[in-house]
DNA sequence: ACAAAAAATTGATCCAAATCATTTTTTAAA
DNA sequence: TTTAAAAAATGATTTGGATCAATTTTTTGT
């Protein structure tokens, strides 16, 4: 509590997530442009839903610190946990064709969004060419995102479900400039388990696998990778290559 | 062979497609002018690749007869099948933030495409304000297919997957002005377990299992629904509310 | 700080779908 | 049309992860 929250800090401008959020490839002074549509309101708390499944949509949504998860259910009540969204993150894509949100997007921590009303994003990319391609570079990102997201479900079996999720976090993580092995996970395991298309004992063992096995700790929201390597292992990643797949 | 193909025969104001491809929301001279851009090549021979992975992005596709299966490999090698498209559907999207495609697109029959040259796509939707709209449906459309498809995968079993797949397709060759109970389709068995994360041996039985039961008979290309309220009871369908859950 | 609720852990058992193996049918090529 | 190759079908066996059940730990609200 000891910063105090002036308006000044609060713009892209002086945001840390420039490079991970939307203003991505944006010069200065369209960066400030954007700023100006901008939206900030006061953090959600835990459990709040910053939107659900049937409300219009308005805007767009960026992250600028907490974490969102995105779900729905299925016909018989099934929860369907589509994917987490960090700092940086844009959500409300699922909307852009019905203008109705599909999904319910809900807080799993405090959380802080930036606000991009979309009439106005939509009026401004007609004089920002870049900003244009950076709304597609967001709604690409969810497509690729998705797929990734099936192949998972697929291809690999639980181990590998889990090590995936917990690497692509890290590297999630390292990408905002936070480090890759040890970092704070406000998810519980339970969504991360409906995720990934696993029961929630399954995932308990493979983490209590994992712990003794000295490769990662997941315990009380807090993530240690004691061994990156072995990790990229269970994944059955090649070392020399270490292409990045991005996951939620 | 009875029909002469002319050019006036293949145009979007004459095309049977309209009110499921791109045009759906235009009037008769926006049709026009989007027909304008439309480039029309020979159709493509069973096997042919529209696109691969790594080939560089200038136009969407819109399918107009055919099948084209969209797919890639894991790092091992394995085969990931993303979706099957039909005439009306659009091709492409995932090529829209890196201007590079990411997946290969392979026709399963010979298949004819409208090629959609993008930056003039984007040109003309400045001045139709429905064009833009329905890029975004189209997009849409490819972020919620992804998330029904991981649906699929995390919560229904093998039984389930295999008869909200041949349910879809009858959907959406009724949507095309088809009946929905009899119809052609050109899709390996294999290629179908491999989009739904199971084996052709377990499809296989499953299709000789409601072929006994006189559910569905799916034998050389060619699908017989006999009992669409059966079929909608393995999905675990409510009846009364048929609501509609389109696929690929 | 305490009580109640929720989440996580751990063990025992079971089953749906994978795997392995072979035969039959269909498709493509010569 | 014949032949070779690919796909599909069918049977026997195995197994990874689900399910069921009970305990411990953590979180939440008062």
């Amino acid at each position: 509590m000891k910063e105090v929250k002036s308006s000044f800090h609060v713009s892209c401008k002086n945001c840390g997530l420039q490079k991970v959020c939307f203003p991505t490839g944006l010069n200065r002074e369209d960066v400030e442009r954007l700023d100006n549509i901008v939206d900030r309101r006061p953090p959600l708390k835990k459990g709040v839903h910053l939107f659900q499944a049937g409300d219009s949509f308005n805007a767009l949504f960026a992250i600028r610190a907490g974490v969102i998860k995105l779900y729905s259910f299925t016909d018989n009540g099934e929860e369907i946990v589509h994917g987490f969204y960090l700092p940086g993150d844009v959500l409300g894509i699922d909307a852009l064709g019905s203008r109705m949100h599909q999904y319910n997007a809900m807080a799993l921590d405090t959380t802080s969004v930036c606000t991009l009303p979309f009439e106005k994003l939509n009026e401004l990319s007609e004089n920002i060419p870049n900003l244009s391609q950076q709304i597609l570079n967001v709604i690409s990102k969810e497509v690729l995102d998705g797929r990734m997201h099936s192949e998972l479900l697929i291809r690999r079996n639980a181990d590998q479900r889990v090590a995936q999720f917990i690497y692509n976090m890290s590297e999630r993580h390292r990408h905002r400039g936070y480090a890759g092995s040890e970092f704070r996970l406000s998810i519980l395991h339970r969504d991360v388990a409906v995720y990934l298309g696993l029961t929630p004992e399954t995932v308990s063992r493979i983490l209590a696998k994992f712990h003794a096995d000295e490769i990662v700790t997941w315990k009380k929201k807090e993530v240690f990778i004691h061994n990156m390597h072995r990790l990229q292992d269970v994944i059955g990643m090649h070392h020399e290559c270490e292409k990045q797949t991005i996951d939620r």
